[in-house]
DNA sequence: GCTGTACATTATGTAGTACAAATCATACCC
DNA sequence: GGGTATGATTTGTACTACATAATGTACAGC
């Protein structure tokens, strides 16, 4: 369920390494990088791919490079915070909860106008792949199945917005939280737990009605994350 | 009043240039680009710096390349739409006004939502500036000054959340609005409509009431919309 | 002593060549 | 006829050389 990550360009391999030292604050913003020849060297790759890294890290917001002056780390102001790497980077490189609390507070603000808009605007094929999701989740017998339908649910809600910016923050969001945890990880015993609540935002969307969507959806997420938040104490 | 986008760097010049294609739909997803060589040569710059452009696009989600089959561009679905320079790529190349409504309908999706949060986090500080935004935007004498103040309230607002993530998607989508059309452009004579809106958003702030934030935050980002339609029907 | 200009220094920026690696297509052998 | 080998093609990586810009310094002039 991990995200694999597997980048098989070694310039690919340099972004990685660089985007996690960055955004783990080990070279911090303001501080400079070695001039590329040196580091190109340190890291045991050629400057070209070294370069094609930095392209990369600079389209990111991360780093800023000028002649003579050398390429330096940018203020966390200007990293493109809703980039999916930098997002990842930040996953894996913050102990403290507080940024899972600023990931589901994202979460809890989109995916209820999302129910809203899906009400509106969504068409029948739209409709039908919602409800398709719904009944794998009924039918599912374990948890991995129920997360993958689970997914499958929320990601047909948002497409029925017709809204490509609104589709793209909820991807973005969606999977900085799986890295953390098994998303809606109810322990075993009872995951299909939230099943009605699904129900009614399906219902909702069906006979288009936006402002039931929203409040059903509302409500998932705020148990939802009052689950995560359990979870999140115990380990 | 409009983004510069002015790029020093050769390879920055050439992303530009094929961004505007790929997101102007000049060259369809799923089309493969010229390979390398022939394409360098066709846009007179070296492989190089063709090729530290299209790690960039690359990291966007615009393009993918892998050997022996060549670079191709890539389905919408996987493009970075939040990143700033795809959006500003679309609001150059799309004409219709269906794109404006889906920036608007995010706008809407935020800003109360940040209103809410301000109200129960914000500190002193943040506080102040909100309010001197406020005082700016009431002593402003014309509809230029208005804009500036304007802005900054809003982006006042929006880090009184103390959530980066909010503070990210709000500038992306301002600026992107921005580009359009003088954000909330009411002409010349009555340029100062909204400001009791804000009077009530500042002091729901103050008092620390997320619910009566968000309703004022609604109604006035309500009010922008159809005032941003009535312009964009004119136009 | 102060200032302005010229130059040297040093970093990134760009170009070009050579070869490695991967993958698709074709031909070949069993 | 099917699986395998081989060759062709395109991106990936490395290395070299030089261009360009920006910084600092030294020197000349006032």
């Amino acid at each position: 369920m991990v995200k694999p990550v597997v980048v098989r360009n070694l310039h690919g391999q340099v972004v990685q390494e660089l985007g996690r030292l960055i955004v783990g604050g080990e070279i911090a913003p303001g501080q400079n990088l070695p001039r590329e020849e040196l580091l190109a060297e340190r890291m045991k790759v050629s400057r070209t791919a070294l370069r094609e890294a930095m392209k990369v890290l600079s389209a990111k917001g991360l780093i800023e490079s000028r002649q003579k002056t050398g390429t330096r780390v940018r203020d966390t102001l200007h990293w493109n915070q809703l980039d999916a790497d930098v997002l990842a980077w930040r996953c894996a490189s913050m102990p403290t909860d507080d940024f899972v609390d600023k990931l589901v507070e994202m979460r809890e603000i989109i995916e209820p106008a999302a129910a809203a808009a899906a009400a509106r605007r969504r068409n029948p094929d739209q409709l039908d792949r919602i409800e398709a999701a719904y009944e794998a989740m009924a039918a599912s017998n374990d948890r991995e199945e129920w997360s993958v339908a689970d997914l499958a649910f929320h990601e047909a809600v948002l497409h029925a917005t017709h809204n490509e910016l609104m589709i793209s923050l909820f991807a973005v969001i969606e999977t900085a939280l799986g890295s953390y945890l098994a998303l809606s990880a109810l322990k075993a015993s009872d995951f299909k737990y939230s099943l009605p609540h699904h129900k009614k935002v399906l219902d909702a969307v069906r006979r288009r009605q936006p402002e039931v969507a929203r409040e059903a959806m509302q409500k998932m997420v705020a148990d939802s994350r009052s689950n995560i938040r359990r979870h999140a104490k115990k380990a």
